[in-house]
DNA sequence: TTGTAGGCGTTATCAT
DNA sequence: ATGATAACGCCTACAA
């Protein structure tokens, strides 16, 4: 099955390769019966242009990606489905690119740029410590959406789009403390998370310190590292553990709503019950929460508002608008029915 | 910002750009000094080598490439882990591709074959009605997984992986029936569903026939065409109508698990209780409904193998081994907490 | 072991 | 409005 050129397309129309590229590429100008003609010979012979070849000569594609790291996040899934919206409205196309866990998703992006021609990039989840210098590297706009960033870089060097991680973490724990709640134990990122999950435990231990509330290390409890991160699984597991340890808690602060959800399971397996023995909350305001039972106690991020802000600053980034790069959003603490008020 | 390319790093190095591309490409007879001293500096020199002209040359990448329709489906992201797993063990590289709703899965399946001169594909999720005449366009070995396959085409035009739809929709009706549900209402696909939401209906049809339960068109309920397919908030919609329309019923049977979900919130919501009041099954085995409370009871499908077997299959085609090209899979019925039985 | 040159399938430039 | 031709950046004979 020999895949046919636009040589032969132009062959078999009796005109030059340039007018079928023309006519491909709704060039202006072009005679409207050759076009046509032409066309329906490509039809006729099913001829597919080869991208690779496109993407070699064009100079520009028009083309945004978005990276993102952990495609298995639903909380991803709904900012993809804004991004391909608004994406196409602004008439580029739109390549969703996964990046695995071994892979460095900023050689990912320089790759990809050559090869497709980006106009911009966006990263979405992940970790991001990358030095400046690997940073300057990559030739195109790009936003940072929804990524914790810890890292050393100057905040000229990219563009980013998140709620503030430790100040919403900081409100959940506050809103635990003044629900009565003085044991929070906490579901939290592994040792050598450099990333939301160390961001949110921060604001963990600022809301306990402020409200005179001792850190007691032994409720804090990482993630396993042999499971996966943010999963049910894993709040499943951990939760388990810390139910057999016989330490004492009231709630369990869990960093994600996922892992709130393996949480509130362990719970009800242990034969104790969300909230009336033990309260648990999450992170994120994923849907999933809204229709768990009990629903979850949880911070949701404006997904919609965090998606078009992240497409609008790349989008002024490449049109070289003057814009503002960093836009923090306002988490919303929802208060679900898996928080008990002990006062 | 001007990207370097091969020429400049054979002219940085005084050398040919045969050596050069031999020096990347792991070429057996290079002097292992010039190789060591190329990849010096491509390292200083943050060289990329250009995918696109790559792959243009190129006659075999050693590539397989995973097309799925919905990204956002959770039953596919354990799949697509162990495809890359498996597709990595085969010392293959696995590019991830995402087709939207508008797409034709097969268009983008030519097209990707051109572009990255693909040695295999797997699709994976949608409808797939397509003619004869379009398979026989796509010039390389692939495997349709956990498709419904409703269509005409001939069966040795392609090869596929999935459950029997009908006959595991079969059993979970069935079931329902044993445990003392006559009035069973399902939540199934749209009309001009074409794919599994046919298949499952209709085994669930079958059920009641066999049983001798008459069909109650009155409560076999539709998903909402106005909300996303197979999500919990269309579950949730169509369950609180059909509460509100006051039909008679004592379980619901959701064509899967997130639509089974968001039926367990609307009762809960209308101050029922799960399965006190009414039962609920799902279909799929997600994780999610192990962690839901009351745990689902549902029809789980085994991911894993259907994922191994997909791989086998696509490589005994790549490689011509004479194959089993339609393997279908025995899914489990698992007993969750949410189905009550009546007798 | 290494370098030179041709070609992969397009698009862009420049004539015509 | 159209056609010839030179890139695009890489790989791979083939020659040295």
């Amino acid at each position: 099955m020999e895949s046919i050129t636009i040589k032969d397309v132009a062959r078999l129309c009796g005109v030059g390769v340039s007018t079928v590229s023309r006519a491909m590429n709704n060039h202006p100008d072009i005679n409207q019966e050759t076009k046509e003609k032409i066309m329906q010979v490509i039809r006729d012979y099913n001829y597919v242009p080869n991208n690779s070849a496109r993407n070699l000569k064009r100079t520009d594609a028009r083309t945004i990606a978005v990276l993102i790291k952990g495609i298995t996040n639903p909380f991803f899934s709904r900012m993809i489905k804004v991004f391909e919206e608004e994406i196409q409205k602004k008439k580029y196309s739109f390549v969703l690119q996964h990046v695995d866990n071994k892979q460095d998703e900023v050689d990912v992006a320089i790759e990809l740029e050559k090869e497709k021609r980006l106009n911009g990039i966006v990263f979405l989840g992940g970790f991001f410590s990358h030095s400046e210098e690997k940073l300057k590297q990559i030739p195109v706009p790009f936003v940072l959406s929804t990524i914790g960033l810890v890292g050393t870089a100057d905040k000229d060097e990219y563009a980013s789009v998140s709620v503030d991680d430790v100040k919403e973490s900081y409100k959940m724990t506050d809103y635990l403390i003044k629900s009565g709640h003085k044991r929070i134990a906490i579901i939290c990122a592994d040792n050598d998370d450099e990333s939301i999950g160390k961001l949110r435990l921060e604001g963990y231990k600022m809301a306990l310190h402020d409200n005179g509330i001792e850190l007691d290390e032994s409720i804090v409890c990482p993630m396993k590292e042999e499971l996966d991160g943010y999963s049910m699984e894993n709040g499943y597991a951990v939760t388990k553990e810390l139910l057999e340890s016989g330490k004492e808690f009231t709630v369990i602060y869990a960093i994600s709503d996922s892992v709130a959800i393996g949480a509130c399971r362990a719970i009800v397996d242990a034969g104790k019950k969300v909230p009336q023995d033990y309260s648990v909350a999450g992170f994120d305001g994923l849907d999933l929460g809204t229709y768990y039972n009990p629903s979850l106690t949880t911070i949701r991020q404006p997904v919609k508002e965090m998606a078009e802000a992240t497409i609008k600053i790349l989008f002024d980034l490449i049109k070289k608008k003057p814009a503002e790069n960093h836009r923090i959003f306002e988490g919303e603490l929802i208060q679900g029915e898996s928080v008990r008020k002990l006062n």
